[in-house]
DNA sequence: ACAAAAGTGTTCTGTCTACACCCATGC
DNA sequence: GCATGGGTGTAGACAGAACACTTTTGT
């Protein structure tokens, strides 16, 4: 199957995309994974990617994979880095481009088998083996998940449209595993002016419903372009 | 020359890793480039890179190219960004993996034309014609040495083993297009406790010579396991 | 003695942290 | 009326910003 392929007398190793998916949901945050059918690897769960074509660049290629295999699209989704080592693929030399995603889960409301048949969702303290070397791509993916929020407003791709305060920030306190005073995080949001109030609050709970909001993308964009930054 | 060449029958791209290798001197912040002397792009400036082995991973290509292209090893180097748009070589579908590097431009005192014939440091200020799109590998290279110097100790790489404060802190000003306080900046960069103090300083100046110090990096790696963050 | 850059300390201001009580809702 | 979580304000600590004068050295 192997065969070597010279251009520029060079070798050509094959080139794919996996992204890694993130969604929160119940407090916690979770991972797609699809469990492999087929050997190398089978029975192990890895990220949803495939082989670049010939007429798309690599965005299109982690796009078009994601909608295929999970059916999500209009996500946001970043390159992560790519993964080169001569062994990481037991058939030949692959190369990966590695993409992360997030998923305002409870909105799109996913379910595990939705195009790939053994597709499910894994709360990040409970991931099975993965093929390949995707743990590594994993940890690297939560390193940038962690590292970027603080200081760009990622946390809203993984909340519903309207969410509440509370909800944002059990999402912050989750992901970066710390506490935050209720109070200075309400002010701190509030302060940055890029949350619409809607007036409107949950109902049906046995205690007082909280607030809803939205994140003002229009008025982030604006400021973005103004040297202003976002932090928590 | 172009072939099409399959595996999992997918067509396989050729793979190569280019550099931005950055340096400073003079106040001024450079950047290396290599004249092409073979077209496409003949007579356009490109960053020193290549095509990758079948034995070696992506981090070994760029660190042997640059070996290759300009005798330096042993510098500081990391993976950038993939691009992988669909028509970025005349030739043929080409995914090249940037990296970026800072070289100590006063201590290896690198001259032009060390191996590759018409290699030549430029000012940020005054690029010429890039080939490809290495315009764009640029911006992003300056971008992230911007985001990144700022909190993690990237300076130093950039200076000679000694060096002073306000040498440093030139090297802050240029980088981040800012003016720092004199008082300011030496109080907080001695805070961190990172820099030696070599009690020697600089001679033959019609003026005050200022202290040389060094940057403690064992006492940097100890402290950033637990949990320190360099910022400026 | 003078020009040129290095070195040094204090005050002010604004931001982050810590913290306790009342409010609304469903049962 | 009680249990549950939502919402609010203030005082103290701390870090960043602003700022002027003295010191060293070569000519």
């Amino acid at each position: 199957m192997e065969t070597k392929n010279y251009c520029y007398e060079y070798p050509r190793p094959s080139v794919t995309t996996d992204c890694v998916i993130f969604g929160f949901d119940n407090g916690e945050l979770k991972i797609l994974l699809i469990e492999r059918g087929i050997e190398p690897c089978k029975g192990k769960w890895a990220f949803p990617g495939g082989f670049m074509r010939e007429n798309e660049n690599s965005d299109e290629c982690a796009k078009r994979e994601l909608r295929e295999e999970t059916g999500l699209q209009d996500i946001f989704i970043e390159q992560l880095f790519t993964f080169a080592d001569v062994d990481r693929d037991p058939r030949g030399r692959v190369v990966t481009i590695a993409y992360y995603a997030l998923v305002k889960l409870t909105q799109y409301n996913i379910q595990a088998g939705d195009d790939a048949d053994n597709a499910k969702w894994f709360p990040i303290s409970q991931i099975p083996p993965l093929a390949f070397d995707h743990d590594r791509i994993l940890r690297m993916a939560i390193n940038r998940l962690r590292g970027k929020i603080r200081y760009q407003p990622l946390g809203f791709e993984l909340l519903p449209e309207r969410f509440t305060i509370p909800e944002l920030q059990n999402l912050y306190e989750t992901v970066l595993e710390i506490k935050l005073d209720r109070r200075n995080f309400r002010k701190k949001i509030l302060a940055t002016g890029l949350l619409i109030d809607h007036n409107e609050s949950i109902k049906g709970q046995p205690h007082k419903g909280a607030n809803l909001y939205s994140f003002d993308e229009g008025k982030y964009q604006q400021l973005s372009n103004t040297g202003f930054n976002f932090e928590i």
